[in-house]
DNA sequence: CGTTACATGTAACCGGTTACATGATTTG
DNA sequence: CAAATCATGTAACCGGTTACATGTAACG
């Protein structure tokens, strides 16, 4: 699991309310890591227990519950041993290739229209990414080391999207000519 | 969800005890779309009380347990309904990408241990699936309409890996350079 | 006769998703 | 002042993982 881990760095990077860390998960870091803002409430509650966080009433909370969660050095500590240990390898999972499977099974049906779907999804994910890439890394050289590492996980995205719309490119140039 | 549907596909394909199941997904099946044998045991009994298959006891079985599960109509036309909706696109989610960014926040740690471990399991798979290509579909031409799906999923795998595999040399080399 | 493979299951827990609820603040 | 946004939470459910349990069949 890494959602914890995701928050923690998250909460390294800048202190923050559940809110905001809810929010910073459904836009940058969501594209690599989504979660909810119910899990990251949870995690949050879960983390301060263990005491790898702290927080207080926000100093602009005024009137309302918000809180400003910040990392403590266990939790410091935490992320650089996790950092360490071996990352477990993601394993392709698409409800696509279930679908070519069911379809191989059924001997019946058109896939045309989902690979349509999906090569325009993955152009805009391309397109986003180019953006992204030119804000924050080609434009401005030299890089620092920690720049250097974010536009590494940059650059998985862009392999990743690349290769999906490749590979849906290629599937419906097969599925279309005949 | 899709577990379901894998079944009744691997179903439709070959009526299965759950045992036998479990092995298929844990070789060719597992490779797009992984399952333990608890998993697929609970989604056997759910299945069978929706009328979308029936067991009897195995032939085969002997003084053991053994049941064959067999799809039924109920469960055909589910497995087609199911394939004509829209598949939802999967997100890429690597605990990687969460320790490069952990690792830029921290300032210090060293990842190339484990993109060195990468860069061997994604040879290792692409070289698999190279295998399986060369057996299935690369040497009994022309192909049925089937086996051209089956291709295409194996596409996918390959797509995937070699994507895998150039980031995390790019990565390697980046990261070593300096 | 002991080990490995075959075969099915229960139990417990954690992660992820969805629906719902509640109230404060900002903005048109 | 109404609507949108900010902000935090409860509840319920399903999926995925791990540990444990039980017994038969095949093999050396």
């Amino acid at each position: 699991m890494s959602l914890a881990h995701a928050v923690l760095t998250s909460l390294l990077e800048k202190p923050s309310s559940g809110y905001e860390l809810a929010r910073r998960f459904d836009k940058s870091i969501g594209y690599f890591w989504h979660a909810t803002h119910q899990q990251i409430y949870r995690e949050l509650a879960r983390m301060e227990v263990k005491g790898w966080i702290a927080s207080d009433s926000a100093p602009d909370a005024g009137a309302t519950r918000k809180r400003l969660y910040q990392i403590q050095p266990q939790g410091r500590e935490e992320l650089a041993r996790w950092t360490h240990e071996p990352a477990a390898v993601t394993e392709l999972r698409d409800e696509l290739t279930v679908k070519l499977r069911a379809l191989a099974a059924l001997g019946e049906g058109d896939l045309r229209e989902e690979l349509h779907r999906r090569i325009r999804h993955h152009t805009q994910r391309l397109s986003d990414y180019a953006a992204m890439e030119a804000r924050d890394f080609l434009s401005r050289e030299p890089l620092s080391a920690s720049s250097r590492l974010q536009h590494l996980i940059l650059q998985k995205g862009i392999f990743f999207e690349k290769a999906s719309l490749q590979w849906a490119e290629n599937a419906l140039a097969l599925l279309t000519q005949r």
